[in-house]
RNA sequence: GCCGGUGUGGUGGAAUUGGUAGACACGCGGGAUUCAAAAUCCCGUGCUCCUAGAGCGUGUCGGUUCGAGUCCGACCACCGGUACCA
């Protein structure tokens, strides 16, 4: 029996020495060609803001449960962590403070690793890098060269958010309500020469995909899903009608011989001299109707062409809605004021995004008319409607206001035909006071009638196909991702602009184009657009002078394919074998609130990757398990003055007090830690306090990793206790020979009830991590603490639960473990221990208590050998005093006896 | 509006998937130890009734069942996502 000593745990000694333990036993750093089974544990690498925060650590602190158990479980598990580096905050700190993006990025990296290693996480640091590395970029580089070979990089011009004031290009989200959230000047939209990603390309494989991904989440696969939005449907051309339209030439001094453009141009110069005079003059809609039968055979010859889903009700179509932006609206402005009248109104309503949701249908009648392709001289009005997108389809629809319901307010309000085409099967349509959009037979529709929704759509399209009106497509909103950025802190896209041979790829050998360091940024815009020598080159075609791109590449792409960069070891460039070893991530773990992009644009690239032979990944989808968690939340207080430090505030006489002004505070609601609500907790102060383990222990405990957890200094102090409850216990431990491996293979009476606890609770904590459920783990870590402190004896049950315990503590409180570990004298280290082996014959009880229910409700207990035969069971339940009491001789007409569980008599 | 999720004590949350509702933790109350405090340990803690015991109790209403937090139907509230997507 080895001599006791007893001294208080103190984590800021312990847990240094044995990460510098870990560190020497390289017990985290992944072997590439290792014969144990693969493990790939993940965390969204981090932005280098400068400070770690506490979601950080409840992020990692997750995927390092996982790291560390399927480590125990004998995986070889790889488990690294970056930098995501590039990026506009590092921009905008050079821009208000000086210095330098990059000195600034890597400064604030070397501030985040410090508190991170201090946080114990067994990760690979070996394989550590920053996407804005040269090393990196330049590899991105050449991936983006091969996407432009294998067609998945194109140019185009597009709109873009235009900031005038900071002369840079905005994404969505940095437009607020119109105006560049920085300058606050309203944004233009400008046509620029943009690179886009083809991710349409993969539009079906992303959506089939994710049926595969049995272990993400249900909601982000939706999320996916809708993103893409695929919607089978066809295109209709509508013709014009020459009859509908020429009732209106009268108007126009139309003369017979007269061809239609001698009579417009007529007109339009006539209407010249008016706006000359300023007398506008407002048309009829049968006039328009003329101008925009010339419009329309400029525009569209072949006629307006719709999208549509719903091609079945296409004999309830009673107008044709074009957009607000479409061409043939904007043909029509050219001339008549009250077009462009009719466009402002809709753009007022255009930017917040209540007022949309609450905008009210707005139409302006053209008085064109086109055919109806199915029906013989009959035509629909043209309308310009405000509820018609551009963006989506072709920015023009037929509406059919029975079955759609933006069709039947539209049609209510300006008194167009509702025509039902579609009866539900059950009962007969009485009066329509709102379109009918489900299944039914369809009715008033000629050769489509009797068909159900489903065989009308086919019928239908098949006829138009026929008769070459159009054609059945599947319309995705899913757009190419537009990746162009006018920064300089990103990374520089690898082309060449020439004069004479248009946009030129960079040849591989000159790679990296590289970010210069000598830049200023004392005037706004892209500061590479300004840089002395960076965009002067030569063509690498044709040798003559040309100019190199500036923009850089959006920085969503840097963290698109940096889980396959870590399977290589340091310093290596992309590993192909290495990557297509280590992947697919078997789980990744982090915010929802990367559910779409960063998510898709990773499922993308790695297909990508795929399709030009870069890596061997058939199913193209990089992350097999996901698991997004919760977010840590703290209170929120506020004073007159705003918010204030929650530790500011005390309670006194049911009064909430600010301390340092004397005021009183109100509770806000219990919201994400964040710097402008005051609600912070720094984790550096935590580890400071309490150690790394305490403040581990408490972001998994409680709250189910998923959900939200509330950060408490209640919590915390609860976390500590229990570490020190821990140690008392190992320190109140006699060590013997055999140590925390010892198995109490013949434990008998108290000896043998500890031992079954610990069993059940290996068996539930297992279960827990597996499934993600670490609150539960956490649980039943407790109860085991518990049995053992109450547990008196000295011997190998004792010992066998304290091993047990101190090994399912490891994947939370490392240091803690190992402390324990060595202290009981556990051989090596736990880190690299294995997971202890679970007694199946444990969970089985000699002896079960039973619940006897009397007509459901419990009346008492009986004990009862496990085996005990059912008629036993059902006499022994009858006789127990309470039961029988209650029963009170009155006649038993059932009895379930559900062996192990319960008993329910029924009287 | 649509899609997804959640609803259980004072609080965070358990519940072997139809079988003792409230594990575990926080908080609170009582006690032990202490000159005192901290720490620790023990007991209690869903609500109601005077105890043995009984009644009520998992958002609401109804149903299935010997038995429902769990299954079915209808609703309500909150949270998240998304939106005139044709």
């Amino acid at each position: 029996m080895a001599e006791q000593t007893t001294h208080p745990y103190n984590p800021a000694e312990t847990e240094p020495r044995w990460q510098l333990a870990w560190d020497e036993a390289e017990c985290f750093i992944a072997k590439n060609d290792s014969p144990k089974p693969k493990f790939y544990a993940l965390e969204m690498f981090p932005y280098p803001s400068g400070r770690i925060h506490m979601g950080h650590v409840r992020n990692y602190a997750m995927g390092d449960v996982v790291a560390r158990y399927k480590r125990a479980r004998g995986f070889e598990v790889l488990h690294p962590m970056g930098w995501d580096a590039f990026g506009m905050p590092a921009e905008n700190a050079a821009i208000e403070t000086g210095g330098h993006p990059k000195d600034w990025t890597y400064g604030n990296i070397e501030q985040m690793r410090a508190p991170m290693k201090r946080l114990g996480f067994a990760l690979d640091w070996s394989r550590e890098f920053a996407t804005c590395d040269v090393d990196y970029y330049t590899e991105q580089q050449r991936i983006f060269l091969k996407f432009w070979e294998k067609g998945l990089v194109y140019s185009k011009t597009a709109k873009v958010n235009w900031d005038p004031v900071d002369n840079t290009v905005l994404a969505n989200e940095q437009v607020i309500d119109g105006k560049g959230w920085r300058s606050g000047a309203v944004v233009e939209q400008r046509d620029m020469e943009q690179w886009f990603f083809k991710i349409t390309e993969y539009a079906d494989e992303l959506i089939e995909g994710l049926d595969t991904l049995d272990r993400w989440p249900e909601k982000v696969r939706t999320m996916q899903r809708n993103w893409i939005g695929k919607s089978e449907g066809c295109r209709i051309n509508f013709e014009i009608d020459e009859l509908g339209n020429s009732q209106a030439l009268d108007a126009f001094g139309y003369q017979d011989g007269m061809s239609l453009k001698t009579m417009l141009d007529g007109f339009l110069s006539k209407r010249a001299e008016d706006i000359a005079a300023r007398r506008p003059r407002q048309l009829k809609p049968d006039d328009r109707g003329v101008t925009a039968a010339w419009a329309w055979a400029h525009t569209y010859p072949d006629g307006i062409q719709v999208y549509t889903t719903r091609p079945d009700t296409l004999f309830g179509a009673s107008f044709i809605a074009l957009s607000p932006d479409h061409p043939l609206t904007k043909e029509l402005a050219a001339a008549f004021p009250e077009v462009v009248d009719f466009q402002a109104e809709c753009a007022k309503i255009g930017t917040s995004e209540e007022a949309i949701a609450q905008a009210p249908k707005l139409g302006l009648d053209t008085g064109l008319r086109v055919d109806h392709p199915f029906i013989k001289d009959k035509t629909l009005p043209v309308w310009i409607a405000n509820f018609v997108l551009m963006g989506y389809g072709t920015g023009a629809i037929f509406g059919c206001p029975a079955h759609d319901q933006r069709d039947f307010d539209f049609a209510t309000k300006y008194g167009l035909p509702i025509l039902p085409v579609v009866q539900s099967d059950e009962g007969e349509a009485g009066e329509l006071i709102e379109a009918y959009t489900g299944d039914g037979t369809l009715i008033n529709s000629d050769f489509l009638n009797g068909l159900s929704k489903d065989d009308g759509i086919r019928a239908a399209i098949e006829k138009i196909e026929e008769m070459g009106y159009g054609e059945g497509t599947t319309q995705y909103r899913l757009r190419d991702w537009g990746v162009s950025r006018q920064r300089y802190w990103g990374c520089p896209i690898p082309v060449i602009h020439c004069p004479k041979c248009g946009a030129v790829p960079v040849p591989e050998a000159d790679l990296p184009v590289e970010l210069p360091y000598d830049i200023e940024f004392d005037s706004p815009g892209n500061p590479l657009d300004r840089h002395p020598t960076f965009k002067h080159c030569t063509c690498p075609k044709c040798g003559g002078e040309a100019e190199r791109e500036t923009d850089t590449l959006d920085t969503f792409a840097d963290s698109s394919w940096y889980y396959a960069k870590f399977a290589g070891k340091d310093g290596s460039p992309f590993d192909k074998k290495a990557a297509s070893d280590w992947l697919p991530v078997d789980q990744y773990v982090g915010g929802v609130e990367h559910a779409v992009l960063h998510l898709l644009y990773s499922r993308f690239f790695t297909r990508g990757l795929r399709d030009c032979g870069l890596i061997n990944l058939p199913s193209g989808e990089p992350f097999a398990g996901l698991f997004t968690q919760g977010m840590v939340t703290h209170a929120t207080y506020e004073t007159d003055d705003g918010w204030v430090l929650p530790a500011d505030v005390t309670e006194k006489d049911g009064v909430l007090i600010h301390m340092p002004t004397g005021k009183t505070a109100t509770k806000g609601d219990v919201i994400k830690m964040s710097k402008s609500k005051k609600n912070t907790v720094d984790p550096n102060d935590i580890i400071e306090t309490y150690g790394a383990d305490v403040a581990r222990w408490f972001v998994l405990s409680d709250s189910p990793p998923e959900r939200d957890v509330e950060w408490s200094e209640d919590g915390v102090r609860g976390a500590w206790n229990f570490q020190k409850k821990v140690w008392r216990i190992v320190q109140s431990t006699n060590v013997s020979d055999h140590g925390p491996t010892t198995i109490a293979s013949d434990a008998k009476g108290d000896a043998l009830t500890l031992r079954r606890a610990a069993h059940k609770a290996l068996a539930k904590i297992t279960e827990g991590i597996e499934a993600f459920r670490f609150n539960t783990s956490v649980a039943q870590i407790y109860e085991l603490t518990n049995a053992l402190s109450k547990y008196d004896g000295q011997d190998a049950a004792r010992m066998e639960a304290l091993g047990i315990l101190i090994r399912s503590i490891a994947p939370f409180m490392p240091h803690l473990a190992e402390e324990c570990w060595a202290q009981l004298g556990g051989e090596g280290l736990v880190a690299t221990a294995d997971w202890p082996t679970l007694d199946e014959a444990m969970l089985v009880e000699d002896t079960v208590t039973m619940p006897i229910q009397v007509n459901g409700k419990r009346r008492g207990e009986i004990s009862v050998p496990k085996d005990m035969p059912k008629d036993e069971v059902e006499a022994l339940a009858l006789s127990e005093p309470n039961v029988a009491r209650t029963i009170d001789g009155a006649p038993v007409r059932k009895v379930i006896v559900v062996p192990g569980r319960i008993v329910n008599i029924v009287i």
